[in-house]
DNA sequence: GGGCCATGTATACGAGTGTATACTTATTCC
DNA sequence: GGAATAAGTATACACTCGTATACATGGCCC
């Protein structure tokens, strides 16, 4: 008798190896977390992508919380931007900003996870522990002046106040603005976070330094 | 035999009143997806919050998603910071984002429903046009000066950051942030984009304005 | 006061979720 | 080369979701 046919997944497939295999599913989890969210995508539709079945999301990884944490993880380790010259940061956010995006394949962007994993309440717990680690206390450790970590948090939330209106909302209005006439606008704007906003309550400093 | 018994929702309910019914879910409605954004909330527990079964809010908004548009809707519907003085706007908007909020009970910001509701790819299209309509063009049609509608949605976009930041992440440099302080600098902020903030490119506006 | 229709409930269905268990198969080591 | 073990699959379970259908009932009009 001819009994179950199997249809196998794929059939030239890669070897049997753990690691790759583990890889292979952060990675998918990565840009299916960015690209949809944490309640957006299910482990299965990850572990596909990967080549595999979902099942095994759970042997690697434990369930898909701790899988979204290890993406979280990889996804903010990139601190490049507050590693090199401080005086290059206000046009680095800017480019991190004004990149433009191909509306489907823009995977690496630690933004997207934030922006569209907040919603969950555990997703954004491990989101809030992972912004502070990689990227509030390094970016604060870069200012100079008074309430440094007021303003690295300020900073990044216009980071990500653009991003969200620019790329998960999609205003029409910063979606097809001229990249080249707001950027500079923006590189100001984060200059001026950067060196210490004068706010109306210290005159002095904002003449001192014009 | 006792039969089935039948435990009612509610002993002493309100009357029967179809309107009224519909005002009660669509509010329930505003303030769940507010508070946990459209895929974090069901229609069953919408609908018991307000006193009914979910099987009515099918009937009458006819499915989730035009419930929620009924929800944007009217939690778009207070245009009342790009209605008065212009020059109340930059503080009007610091306070919108520098409210203090309960943690807990902040039901009608509409920056919460959109911050909760953006993963969905749905609700970001009911989003998207909201916005549009009633944030976007009033806001737009305040501004003087170049590229008006760059500025609104840049507006709107640190707003949402500062939002996303203080109360849906919880970024705690923020949240517990002096208010005082911080609002200083942010109304500036406000200010330059509200009359047309200099760009490295235009350095001559800039003087003239001062 | 008795139909009757609007208003509301109970139930069910099919799809999708995360996860646990049992089974299969490829690789590796002796 | 054959057994042992790691790597992967198939299946199932309990749950939730949005929604459709069938049933019950309260308030209004004649």
């Amino acid at each position: 008798m001819t009994g179950k046919q199997r249809l196998p997944i794929d059939p030239c497939k890669r070897p049997r190896n753990a690691v790759a295999t583990r890889e292979a599913i952060l990675q998918s989890a990565l840009v299916a977390f960015s690209r949809h969210g944490y309640d957006g995508i299910g482990v299965r539709e990850i572990a596909q992508t990967a080549g595999v079945t979902g099942v095994l999301v759970n042997r690697y990884f434990g369930s898909k919380e701790e899988l979204f944490a290890a993406a979280v993880e990889i996804a903010f380790a990139d601190r490049s931007l507050f590693e090199g010259d401080p005086s290059m940061l206000a046009q680095g956010l800017t480019a991190t900003v004004m990149t433009k995006t191909d509306k489907d394949a823009e995977p690496m962007n630690p933004f997207f996870l934030l922006l569209r994993s907040a919603p969950n309440p555990r997703a954004a717990e491990i989101l809030r522990d992972s912004i502070a680690h990689h990227f509030e206390r390094p970016l604060k450790s870069m200012l100079r002046g008074p309430r440094a970590g007021e303003r690295a948090a300020m900073i990044l939330a216009v980071v990500m106040g653009l991003s969200l209106f620019r790329r998960v909302i999609g205003s029409k209005a910063l979606a097809d603005a001229n990249a080249a006439s707001l950027s500079g606008d923006l590189t100001t704007m984060f200059q001026r976070l950067i060196d210490g906003a004068p706010g109306r309550e210290s005159p002095l400093r904002k003449k001192a330094m014009q």
